[in-house]
RNA sequence: GCCGGCGUAGCUCAGCGGUAGAGCGAUUCCCUCGUAAGGAAUAGGCCGAGGGUUCGAAUCCCUCCGCCGGCUCCA
């Protein structure tokens, strides 16, 4: 039965085919030079072999080797020469699961325990098996003869029930003999990958659920070429040059000592840093009708019985509680139920409301040892939080207006955040109505402000939805910052109310906002986004003077302590060579060096250089004095005093 | 918490059964210098902690603590 099919290409034309020709001959009939280059197709978005037969009209998209997809295409083919490695050497491994990620691959694998020394010599057999070039061949089998072969592997028999649930035949590849159950597509030979490597391993749990059995996780990656795996690893040296962790020592920012695990210490410089930070939230509050209030962190458990946390901290060993006199107290893991005791003390009419609380509020959680991360992930944190008690109509204002600010925040840092909706999970506490009312109220405010979001099911905090924000760090990894999280719940337990225009109790709503999340993970996150080069306004030291002879050190006193005296200036005295005090100034990432010589002290000016290299001699010392103050004023980020050239 | 890796001078690291080393930094002295490393000298270590093996342990083994990557979890 030959027909033709419609096949549309990714410029919106159309072409027909016969039914059953593959991926290849579209390529071909599009043009012979996008024939021979075509290693995969993309077939209505989905990634198959390029010998793939088209049954029915579609989307198609021809996949050429300068392409992210055919990386995918290499790496999953990495994955599967890994296994045959692991195999060869250690035939009673049982293989699980092993796809492609953005920067390579993974192989979960069972039976088998693998360390640094058994890694090398898989790598060394996997070197083996690319230099032999193996044709890939997919081959197909009946479902019966498939669990057969899997008889002994739970985790295949799984895929089989689940991702290729009802297919029959299923499709296996076939290498020198060795075979895997996957749905492809895949390199046409072992030999097309030009580099590969093993990376790390860790334990993972199948299917990522923590009750499942454990796995060992291998990851690696492959490329085309040696050249492009060498740089692919440069890249990953050069992201662990700005770690804040690194810069955090080398700058004097903060410390987290053995003694206190988790916990930061902040240095006088990195203490500069916060206090900046914590002005500058000051006024954002104030902006947002916020109140600063202050609450303990000692405090007894029952406190946080009514509210449910303690159900949901405790339980789960994340809060730091202790019996003292027979009496349990806790440290508090979050500042909501304090707050909420604030609230509860007063009487409010409906006019009285929005009441909002902030506070820089000292919390502790008990996090997995294996979680710590330098500031990014702490056990002692202090949040900006907030949490302001409205009426149910005054929702969508409160949100939209919080992310606004919130907007404007993350604008000034020159951050690139991503937006994240997460809507109920399975230790919800509350209605579904209360839910549904929640989440409605969050997407709304997204929507007005025409922000883009991502859904994350199930990813809430118990007593209500969540708007997240989340920043990467240098290595890609993300972590959630500012959050306005919207909450029915918690008023309900603790019978919050206000007098309505009836007369009646009502019960407000809250909502519990932190505009950067924690000073900790925001200048974790903000370290590294600026590799340590802080806008003039945030950064420790603003301006160090570079005398050029001990003879100008009068001069350059007579500056810091009396011209510049409102910024944050040192000078170099130590006896070095100019060449050498700019370079330390440099290392050390002041926004502004000024040398003063016997030239700038007859003429009352001082000779600037900015961390960019930039330089500008003579200028008068009140102008600079006048254009740093503005800089600050505003908070700029980059100094910009000295034009770039 | 789990899997793997790692803890040696302030930092980066070498040493891997025979009494602890380098570079940078620090300190002191000399030099007083004009835009990315001037010179000399000195100090600095319970080799993460505890236990074991050994005539002898930084080095081998065990336990604990901490750190790194990942899993899970999260601001």
């Amino acid at each position: 039965m030959s027909e033709s099919i419609t096949v549309v290409l990714p410029d919106g034309s159309a072409m027909e085919v016969e039914r059953g020709a593959t991926v290849e001959d579209v390529a071909h009939e599009i043009g012979p030079g996008l024939g021979r280059d075509t290693v995969a197709g993309l077939v209505d978005g989905e990634l198959v072999d390029k010998v793939t037969p088209l049954t029915e009209d579609c989307e198609i998209e021809i996949v050429t080797p300068d392409s992210d997809e055919y990386r995918q295409v290499l790496r999953h083919t990495g994955a599967h020469v890994f296994a045959q490695a692991l195999q060869r050497l250690h035939p009673e491994a049982e293989l699980a699961i092993g796809p492609p990620t953005d920067d390579g691959f993974y192989y979960d694998v069972a039976n088998v325990d693998l360390d640094a020394a058994d890694l090398d010599a898989i790598e060394a057999e996997m070197t083996e098996i690319v230099a032999a070039d193996y044709a890939l061949e997919r081959v197909e089998c009946s479902r019966a003869e498939a669990f057969e072969t899997y008889d002994d592997n739970p985790y295949k028999r799984d895929i089989l029930e689940t991702e290729a649930a009802g297919e029959d035949p299923v499709s296996f590849y076939v290498q020198d003999g060795w075979r895997d159950l996957c749905e492809g597509p895949h390199a046409e030979s072992t030999g097309e990958i030009g580099a590969i490597t093993l990376l790390e391993q860790s334990a993972a749990y199948w299917r990522g659920d923590e009750e499942n059995d454990q796995l060992t996780r291998v990851y690696g990656t492959a490329f085309e070429s040696e050249s492009e795996l060498e740089a692919y690893l440069e890249r990953r040296e050069q992201a662990q040059e700005r770690d804040h962790r690194k810069l955090g020592r080398e700058m004097d920012l903060f410390s987290v000592p053995a003694h206190s695990p988790g916990c930061a210490h902040y240095h006088p410089n990195g203490m500069r840093v916060r206090r900046e930070l914590e002005e500058y939230i000051r006024e954002k509050n104030n902006d947002l009708g916020y109140e600063e209030v202050r609450t303990p962190e000692l405090n007894k458990a029952d406190l946080w019985k009514p509210t449910g946390h303690y159900e949901a901290f405790k339980q789960e060993g994340e809060m730091f509680a202790w019996e003292q006199d027979d009496t349990e107290y806790g440290l508090k893991p979050m500042n909501c139920a304090n707050h909420a005791h604030i609230y509860s003390e007063g009487q409010y009419s409906y006019r009285d409301l929005p009441v909002r609380f902030s506070e820089f509020g000292t919390v502790y959680r008990n996090e997995q040892s294996g979680e710590l991360s330098g500031l990014l992930r702490v056990r002692g944190l202090t949040q900006d939080d907030g949490h302001a008690f409205i009426r149910p109509d005054q929702i969508t204002a409160e949100v939209t207006d919080t992310l606004e600010i919130i907007e404007e925040i993350y604008d000034l840092f020159d951050l690139e955040v991503l937006y994240k909706l997460e809507t109920k999970g399975d230790d919800a506490v509350g209605g579904e109505d209360i839910w549904e009312q929640a989440t409605r109220g969050l997407r709304d405010s997204l929507e007005t402000l025409g922000l883009e979001y991502d859904v994350e099911s199930g990813e809430a905090a118990f007593y209500g939805p969540k708007i997240g924000l989340d920043a990467r760090d240098a290595l890609g990894r993300e972590w959630t910052i500012g959050t306005v999280q919207l909450d029915f719940n918690i008023p309900e337990r603790l019978g919050l109310s206000y007098v309505g225009e009836d007369n009646r109790d009502h019960q407000p709503v809250m909502v519990h906002r932190a505009l950067l999340g924690s000073f900790e993970r925001f200048m974790g996150v903000i370290i590294e986004h600026f590799n340590g080069n802080f806008p003039p306004w945030l950064a420790p030291e603003q301006v160090r003077i570079l005398p050029v002879s001990d003879d100008n050190l009068g001069y350059a006193k007579r500056l810091q302590n009396r011209e510049l005296s409102a910024f944050r200036v040192t000078i170099e005295d130590r006896s070095w060579t100019v060449g050498k005090k700019i370079q330390a100034a440099h290392d050390d990432r002041v926004p502004y060096m000024l040398i003063v010589g016997d030239d700038e002290v007859e003429n009352e000016t001082v000779s600037v250089r900015d961390r960019f290299e930039e330089q500008l001699s003579g200028l008068p010392v009140e102008q600079f004095r006048d254009r740093l103050a503005t800089e600050i004023d505003e908070n700029r980020v980059e100094p910009g005093i000295v034009e770039r050239s």
